[in-house]
DNA sequence: GGCGTCTTTGACGCAACCCTGACGCGGTGC
DNA sequence: GCACCGCGTCAGGGTTGCGTCAAAGACGCC
């Protein structure tokens, strides 16, 4: 229900489908892309296996009866190199099918005929719990000329130190760099900082501005990156 | 059959089994313990999310036909804190129960009656990729100039001696460790340590991070690694 | 059943943080 | 040219949060 961590535009999650049945891979294909996934699809084991090297999907949807090789084999041809979620269809309701196939390194095991919409959930729930834990720790660097915030650690060093922020001074950092080169109205700004009951107070912003641009700003009475837009709010430039 | 990556002696996995049926849950511990899984049994779902706060089990097998509230409820409450594995058990072959119970967070979903040695591969698999990725080995020990960490042994060693460390105390250190640099949150600590439940007891943190400065640090007054970032949290670093 | 260890709880002093008010300055509009 | 408004700056005081110590309660072990 809730895009992962964070409001960054995610790209599409990719999905290999594996089958060599057309009407399923027709079916597969339809759902997967009515829900914004982009999807390749491969008949046989050796092209999938290239498909997969070549494009790295995000899961792995995987038909154990193949025409060229045994499905196990395509499972521990993927597990030799990758952690990418494998989704296991298959017509054998078997017990030691299944085993076989879980113990080589699959992660689910649906039996045909499937509900598309238990599979699709079984699906998300393969794509979700691989996404990281917790540390993106990629792009949440934001650098400047002259300091540098690291939006996951809570940090902010410049000169070659850690510069000490207060609560409220850095939750202030925060909205301000999140809105990297936009204009953040007053009220946002108090809203988002002091709670919702907030909105007038400019005062509070003014001395708390005042604060973050001594720790940071090269001149603080000429800040270059905490910028006032007066009668509107501030706006932060790297 | 196989001890899961690598040659270091693993700690027993622990699995928590939530269900009312007693003979089901006996099935489940008489199985589990004869392939050395260490278990802990709930019949409720109360109980459940105590024990499983309380025992931080590596994966979870969940009914979801629990006398006190719903399943679907319990893996909410799970997922609120932790993303242990969950295994769900259910009679349900509707198809919106599963959606629902994958989508609220469940890992995998299995239907009764099921074939014990279905559950285990299962099982198995949720456990397997649940573990950390390749690169092991690297963090596993933490070094400062002071002292050194083992994650994967849970050994403080210092100044040619291992460190006697409390339960509590490993699992404080633990988490500030695994986010070293970071700034790891009041709350977040509270919950990893002490459970969902706590939240506000800020009081525990500051007895226990003394015990830690006490053990570990130089000068316990004037704390070079555990460090506190007034009205936030607490950050380790190296 | 007694003992030791670990956890929880409370009280106290101190430092840091947040709020508040006063003042000066520059720009805008009348 | 003057008054007004918004912004930046500074310093003081109330409040909160942190570190420390000590003692009681809970738990497991022998």
């Amino acid at each position: 229900m809730v895009s992962p961590a964070g409001g960054i535009p995610q790209t599409p999650t990719r999905v290999l489908v594996i089958d060599d049945e057309p009407q399923i891979v027709r079916a597969l294909v339809i759902n997967l892309k009515a829900r914004k996934y982009e999807v390749d699809a491969a008949h046989d084991g050796a092209t999938a296996l290239k498909l997969a090297a070549a494009r790295h999907p995000d899961v792995v949807v995987l038909d154990l009866g193949l025409p060229d090789m045994d499905g196990v084999e395509v499972i521990k041809g993927l597990r030799g190199w990758t952690r990418v979620p494998i989704l296991v269809l298959s017509a054998r309701h078997s017990s030691d099918e299944k085993v076989e196939a879980l113990d080589a390194g699959a992660d689910d095991y649906v039996t045909k005929p499937f509900g598309m919409d238990e599979l699709l959930a079984r699906l998300r729930a393969a794509v979700r719990r691989a996404e990281p834990a917790g540390g993106e720790e990629d792009d949440v660097l934001v650098e400047t000329g002259e300091f540098t915030v690291d939006l996951a650690a809570k940090k902010v060093h410049r000169a070659g130190k850690d510069v000490r922020l207060t609560p409220t001074e850095w939750h202030l950092l925060e909205v301000l760099v999140r809105n990297t080169g936009r204009l953040v109205s007053q009220k946002q700004l108090l809203q988002e900082v002091w709670g919702p009951s907030y909105g007038t107070e400019t005062n509070y912003l003014r001395v708390y501005m005042a604060q973050l641009r001594r720790k940071l700003e090269a001149d603080p009475s000429h800040p270059e990156h905490f910028i006032t837009e007066p009668g509107m709010g501030y706006r932060f430039e790297r």
